[in-house]
DNA sequence: AACTCTAACTTACCGCCGTTAAGTATATCC
DNA sequence: GGATATACTTAACGGCGGTAAGTTAGAGTT
């Protein structure tokens, strides 16, 4: 009875395969120059055959930043959970951070930047704590907790010290990504004074 | 021979017209709800009028947001030019700019959050000086200038700390107006966190 | 081997969209 | 009163996301 395994294995690799078209036109060519037919002429099906697989356009690219985000949720798990240096592990998180939405420019538009066209029930979906953005805010989080407990933060909140720190790198990375034409000067220079400035207004004044 | 300037005026009313249409829509229902169709039908002319007055929709909605953001350069420069309280100018300076994002989320969203599709030309045309939004950005480089000379502020080029400000108040809020969902917590407070951070972060040690 | 049924996939369409070419009417000018 | 310019419309193009209905291939059943 491997029938039933195999169609499934079949189902799962034109899946993928979407996912590939979409990813490839979507790195290119951003959100609204990925097409459902444009993707279907890509792997050679009708555009209808997408919908088997995916609700909607939200849906395919939501998957996509997905599988993308994981990766930086990855990255971010890799580095370990101990903190023997919080500041400057927090300071290396957000610069991840910053430096990953710059290299995935559009997945980083699709899920941050672009204003949402779904309904509630899909917006918590995008924002729930499977997400994979979400799961890299867990872990920025759990750096500036470790930063509070060992007092080298003011006694703030640690949701809201985590929001605006996020804030914060959310701003600069959007900026760049968004108006890459600005007189923006020397990049990193700016990146880092963003961030060394937050965390040092975090800082206590001791 | 009134007759020129007086077509000239009914030609202007009618620029004003689909603007004041357009902004109804667009205040209401943001950037992908407003149609040429839509504003058309509300003024009741035909679509292909618009084009009379604005060259393309992008063009119709940027002159929207200059009207917009007018206001906020306004209010900026109503509040003088001389700052006794560098530091305390600053921080209402943003907290004015956050604000003005957030009371106008789609203004906020098309002038600064949305990835522009129109080519370098017209790229540079929305980050010109004479734009409103480049206006509201050089009166929050004049403050940092000052806290620079009275030398609150850390030895730190004024070009770069202005910018590091706007990206940290541009993150706070667009994602305040992208993710309204998100668990903020208490909005006011939030805000002034990134705030006082970010401006706590450039002063100097002393 | 013939029949049924199901899943995969396509065809043909809907109702939108931004934009443009071509046409019409109207008011001004000579 | 005829020419001309201006204001505006009609009708269409090509594209979009999405769907209802139809087709086809192949596994399961007898």
């Amino acid at each position: 009875m491997g029938v039933k395994e195999r169609r499934e294995r079949q189902k799962e690799n034109l899946r993928q395969e979407i996912l590939d078209a979409a990813r490839k036109l979507f790195v290119e060519e951003g959100y609204d120059n990925v097409t459902m037919r444009r993707v279907a002429e890509q792997i050679e099906y009708s555009p209808t055959t997408i919908y088997l697989h995916f609700k909607d356009k939200a849906d395919l690219l939501f998957s996509l930043c997905q599988e993308t985000f994981a990766k930086l949720a990855g990255q971010f798990e890799a580095l370990g959970h101990e903190f023997p240096n919080p500041l400057s592990s927090l300071k290396k998180g957000l610069r991840t951070y910053i430096q990953f939405g710059l290299d995935h420019p559009n997945h980083y538009l699709a899920t941050f930047v672009i204003p949402y066209k779904c309904d509630a029930q899909e917006r918590e979906r995008h924002l729930s704590q499977d997400s994979m953005g979400m799961r890299a805010f867990d872990y920025l989080r759990m750096i500036v907790a470790e930063c509070i407990r060992q007092g080298m933060f003011r006694p703030v909140d640690v949701e809201e010290a985590s929001r605006a720190l996020w804030a914060a790198a959310h701003g600069i990375t959007s900026l760049l990504i968004v108006h890459p034409v600005f007189p923006w000067g020397d990049r990193e220079r700016l990146i880092d004074l963003v961030i060394d400035s937050m965390v040092a207004g975090l800082q206590s004044k001791g």
